[in-house]
DNA sequence: CTGAAAGCGCTTACAG
DNA sequence: CTGAAAGCGCTTACAG
């Protein structure tokens, strides 16, 4: 079967537009607007004349007149973890709905591609950026591009050490100090942290808040162990790791769910029962944390609340660049599953 | 804290530069493009110019003037299948090292967006498409707004019926016949097809390639249900559904990995043993599928290698607008695993 | 309510 | 190798 795709043709012009029906540029740009100056009668001439010609509004000419591209740049580091790609989707939902369209690049987690996809959409004009920076990202490498050029731009779930700048996040230590308090309650004395990128912020955050959660027993994490890779073989990796480090622990916290399930799959190949015989939480509660084997505990940070607080921030800072800078935590919420009560049951037994 | 944020300002043009540099706007333009026909010490005193007043190139003018806008805009069903999510990530890499941006649209299933999404990207003047299109979209949906106007586009994944067009995706019958195949190795007589969007293409693909692959024993689908959530709600609603015909088949097909998810888990939860008591199988091998309880037998679609086959056909017919339509099937792999071997053993130490 | 003119920031022939 | 002019498709004051 062969069949021939159209070639492509010249699009008829507002010029156009204006011949056909007999009116003048201005007032055909005035009806494209929607201008109340103009009557009902020239309106429907006009858009009588654009329906003829299959005309079709050339945005971008449009915008280059006017002081805004409605065009935002968003720059992420992946979205293979299904929070980010929750995250990714609110905020495509937001600025769509405020008439804008979403410029998308993903760093991979390398600062050099990050660099390059703020560079050509700068050039591009977007009004300015939501970034989910990569892992290792500097001060500098927004500041230097971002700060100093005065484009606005909204950070979120990752804050960065020493930079300032509007930010949107789950709130990792208030997550990790329910988890900590979480596993005094079911008695836990000694805890493994597994997993995450090693100093980075969130990471630290998360870390920190366990141990708060931790303090009013008087207990503190007894392993720390980080591991780039948050599949299977990062989940082996850390779980030997941490068996090599002597016994195993009551219980474990993985930094995610991605490495969560990693981990529950790594203890059970290593023959040890997860509830049972470690208890497991976890951050994100993704929608695979439920249908784990045992159901994995874990904080929801709400993915799709921080996209859209991170849209409305950045609609905020662009209609008000005077305001000062904004930080939004989103409270999370734990959620109980089998992974630290069947610890708990079985303690209580033994007793 | 309190933080100002600067001020936007004017930014310095290809005028500006000329002046600082005492060379004419088209010598700057061409300094910009890296022409052959200028000199290094002109280029020097240009580019000087430029870091000095820091300057910033506006690729929307430039693109204006000329004949593309080296921009595609990507409008994707949703991103919370990580197959989709893979596949997204490969056209945006794949489309990056072109030199080219990407818009982003979600249609989020719905046709009415989708819809929505195409018209702006058009109005942006982007040089085309990939479309991984909402699952009730009609020939229409696309014709009138696409072919009619000559835009070129690509479909990934999901093929739309009686709408001849570039597309690339896995191949769905071929996966389908691999599973039908196995199951029929193992010993399995009866098989349940459960999940996806009743009618859909890329659902009657999968379900015709496990009925050729189960027809060598002259053996067919025996349970064929389908259903709109692939969460853990959903597996659990076709598990009942499918008990409430009767008996449990030897095997179940599902739809994809979400669904066989939530259907291990359903199983699970009415005391039936995946694996040993029900054979499973299921389409897309996501990572997750290699530390499911037990591990999940998949037939794996290679996303990236769709995403980065989807922008090379987007780019030849760019190239070439008259070359015929083409259709690209990407060869799938079965993986095996525990969720059909252990069945297999169970049936042979019985006999 | 409508029109003529200038301009957004570039590129593209065309001369020299 | 470089410059003056026209143009890409719109919007924006400014008159009338």
């Amino acid at each position: 079967m062969r069949i021939d795709v159209p070639e492509r043709v010249k699009r008829p012009t507002i010029n156009d537009v204006a011949a056909e029906s007999g009116f003048s540029r201005a007032t055909v740009s005035l009806v494209i607007r929607e201008s109340p100056q103009i009557s009902k009668e020239t309106e429907a001439k006009v858009r009588a004349a654009m329906v003829r010609l299959n005309y079709v509004y050339d945005r971008r000419a449009a915008d280059m007149r006017r002081k805004y591209s409605h065009t935002l740049g968003l720059v992420a580091a992946n979205v293979r973890n299904p929070y980010f790609a929750e995250l990714t989707m609110a905020i495509e939902e937001a600025v769509r709905n405020r008439g804008y369209t979403l410029l998308l690049g993903y760093s991979r987690d390398e600062v050099a591609r990050q660099q390059q996809l703020l560079a050509t959409m700068t050039e591009r004009r977007i009004d300015g950026f939501i970034i989910l920076p990569a892992s290792e990202t500097e001060p500098d490498d927004l500041g230097r591009t971002l700060l100093a050029a005065g484009i606005p731009h909204v950070l979120v779930a990752r804050r960065i050490r020493h930079y300032s700048s509007d930010y949107v996040g789950s709130d990792n230590v208030s997550s990790g100090r329910l988890i900590g308090q979480h596993l005094v309650q079911i008695g836990a004395r000694s805890v493994a942290f597994l997993g995450g990128v090693w100093n980075s912020v969130p990471r630290e955050d998360r870390l920190k808040g366990v141990r708060k959660g931790l303090k009013s027993a008087g207990l503190d994490v007894t392993v720390d162990l980080a591991c780039a890779s948050d599949g299977p073989d990062g989940g082996l990796e850390l779980v030997e790791q941490m068996l090599a480090q002597g016994s195993c622990p009551d219980a474990i916290v993985a930094y995610n769910d991605m490495y969560a399930f990693g981990i529950l799959h790594a203890l059970r190949s290593k023959g040890i029962e997860p509830g049972r015989s470690v208890a497991v939480a976890s951050f994100d509660n993704l929608p695979g944390a439920a249908i784990q084997v045992p159901g994995l505990t874990s904080a929801d940070g709400f993915p799709a609340i921080v996209g859209a607080e991170a849209s409305r921030l950045f609609f905020e800072r662009l209609d008000n660049t005077a305001t000062p800078l904004t930080q939004v935590l989103i409270e999370p919420n734990l959620v109980v599953r089998g992974s630290t009560t069947d610890w708990s049951h079985s303690r209580l037994r033994a007793i």
